[in-house]
DNA sequence: GCCGTTTTCGGCCCGACTGTTTTCAGTCG
């Protein structure tokens, strides 16, 4: 079975961390944690391109790393990283995660105490034998204890849309008081990446202590990690960290490009900014001592010679050479979408009639609904049989003749079955205007085959399309083993179509296949999923998610009209 | 270890906060 990415990705992880344990040269573990992002991000798997592409050409891989990503590909072993862990304890990486606890202090706890362990730390924590070392204390004796016992609490990422709420009662927290003049969610929030760490929030106002304090004081905030004059951080209850930022109005655009990020954007750009003889930093773009722009985003930007590059695509994934080209994205948004193709009614086990969910979507400005519900293979749904899907049909032309301000898709979400055979006759799929084909059993089919049945499904001329096609959950279960760039590769072919999943805790596409279903040519659905209602909302994450993967409207199918639709559901 | 419109050597993003210090190193984002 061949190497995949994520573990090529982890011995270089592993080395970066031995390395910095080890003293080596900053920059030289920055290269490796480079292509630890570079790989991670890549979508296409390295051992199938090893073949025929150069690895060099890939950002940030050189003439040493492509030789050690070939010795993991042929050996499944780096000899690098043996020999590094003949020297360090390869155990000592979990000190290392520990917050507060970097390389340098690390190494002084291994070597004085030999300290290799986070049992071991907490055991020479508890009998005071840190705070007599150099650089350490009573207070870091005191956090690192702390740290140990919260370890596990929180720390997981949480999803976009529950930063959502907390953003939103912080801004109206902080707005109440008139001296903010200007108020915006920095960071991964900003970036709508599907899943944040932390959430950053940045100000400009008359009064930065007061702002500080009051702050420290929201209701929910558990515990105060740093607070300074310009920047404070606190946990909240639940364990989410908040990072407070305050700004003068000049910098402000600077100061929000800077904490919006990602980091990896911000080193390409600050480099690009040297190469011109500029300095870019929280508080501006500086020729010599000058400041020449900082009071927003644009300026900083118009500084560089650069059109405003949208905060979803600042990841370091070519955003910065296609903006100097002119060749950037014109991103989907949410008043593109003209309909909602996926949904699930009260015949099955939504929770709303047919009726009830058509006259939600006009009432969102929709002109269009597909109304998508489980086969008969999904029992626990109650999947419908080719008599309720007769009846389903006929139900929605009655509605369709009764309606005139939305169009009603006769459509299902059909299982794939096991062989990748469809979970109903063709001689039902043909009555309907499309299909979602979905994976819902038989996850744990090895790659190959899985990859497989899938293809095998999209030959079936009644196949439109594929339905959360990883069938990830996020923070919940991990996508089945599948080849995705060559179900895109298949789709493409047969004029097959990928869904982006809107659910929270789907949002399947991801971003990286959003991207290169693009470059396939491969239309991607962006679809709610919706059981109830409220569910239709979701659309607005399916669109972030369609952003950061760089799509436009017309790399989206529901950005279409009733016609144009019947065009792509007849293949 | 990577990279090059100035460079194949010598740089590599930049600043805030904390704790342990008597002027700064380490960590973090």
């Amino acid at each position: 079975m061949p190497i995949r990415n994520a573990e090529i990705a982890e011995f270089f992880k592993k080395v970066a961390d031995l390395l910095e344990i080890d003293g080596a040269n900053p920059f030289r573990v920055r290269a490796y944690r480079t292509a630890v992002r570079t790989i991670s991000s890549l979508g296409h798997e390295i051992s199938e391109l090893i073949a025929h592409k150069d690895l060099t050409n890939l950002p940030g891989i050189g003439k040493e790393l492509a030789t050690k990503i070939k010795e993991i590909v042929a050996t499944g072993r780096l000899s690098k990283l043996e020999e590094l862990e003949k020297r360090i304890p390869p155990e000592l990486h979990q000190v290392l995660k520990l917050p507060g606890l970097g390389p340098k202090k690390v190494k002084v706890l291994y070597d004085q105490l030999n300290i290799r362990s986070l049992p071991e730390l907490e055991k020479a924590a508890r009998r005071e034998k840190i705070r007599s070392l150099a650089g350490f204390g009573k207070k870091s004796e005191e956090r690192i204890l702390e740290e140990i016992e919260q370890r596990g609490q929180g720390k997981e990422r949480i999803q976009w849309i529950v930063g959502e709420k907390v953003a939103a009662s912080f801004i109206e927290y902080l707005t109440a008081q008139p001296s903010v003049k200007q108020i915006d969610m920095a960071g991964s929030f900003r970036r709508r990446q599907e899943t944040i760490g932390d959430l950053d929030i940045l100000v400009s106002c008359d009064t930065p202590a007061q702002i500080m304090a009051l702050f420290i004081r929201h209701e929910d905030v558990q515990r105060v990690i740093a607070q300074g004059n310009t920047k404070s951080s606190v946990i909240l209850r639940g364990g989410m960290q908040v990072d407070l930022r305050v700004i003068d109005s000049q910098s402000y655009g600077a100061a929000l490009h800077y904490f919006t990020g990602s980091q990896l954007h911000n080193i390409t750009l600050r480099r690009l900014a040297r190469q011109m003889g500029l300095k870019i930093n929280e508080y501006g773009v500086f020729k010599e001592e000058q400041r020449i722009a900082g009071q927003t985003e644009a300026d900083v930007f118009a500084a560089l010679k650069l059109p405003f590059i949208e905060p979803e695509l600042r990841e370091d994934r070519g955003e910065i050479q296609a903006a100097r080209q002119g060749r950037l994205p014109e991103l989907v948004t949410q008043d593109d979408i003209r309909g909602d193709l996926h949904c699930h009614t009260d015949e099955t086990d939504g929770h709303h009639s047919v009726e009830e969910f058509a006259r939600a979507a006009a009432q969102m400005g929709y002109e269009y609904i597909g109304i998508t519900n489980h086969s008969q293979h999904l029992r626990i749904a109650r999947g419908l049989d080719p008599e309720g899907v007769k009846n389903l049909i006929k139900k929605i032309e009655r509605l369709n003749q009764k309606l005139d301000d939305i169009v009603i898709f006769k459509s299902m979400e059909v299982d794939i079955l096991k062989d990748g055979t469809l979970d109903l006759p063709d001689s039902i799929l043909k009555e309907l205007d499309f299909t979602i084909c979905s994976v819902h059993s038989d996850f744990r089919l090895p790659r190959q085959t899985q990859t497989e049945r899938l293809i095998r499904a999209m030959d079936n001329p009644y196949f439109t399309i594929l339905g959360h096609p990883s069938g990830r959950l996020i923070n919940q279960r991990a996508a089945y083993a599948v080849d995705l760039q060559r179900l895109i590769a298949a789709a493409a072919e047969r004029g097959c179509i990928m869904e982006l999943n809107a659910n929270p805790d789907r949002l399947d596409l991801d971003d990286v296949h959003c991207k290169i279903a693009k470059e396939f040519g491969v239309q991607v659905a962006i679809s709610t999923d919706a059981h109830w209602l409220g569910h239709l909302s979701y659309m607005r994450l399916g669109v972030n998610q369609a952003r950061r993967g760089w799509l436009e409207a017309k790399d989206v199918l529901n950005t279409r009209g009733v016609e144009e639709l019947r065009k792509y559901f007849r293949r």
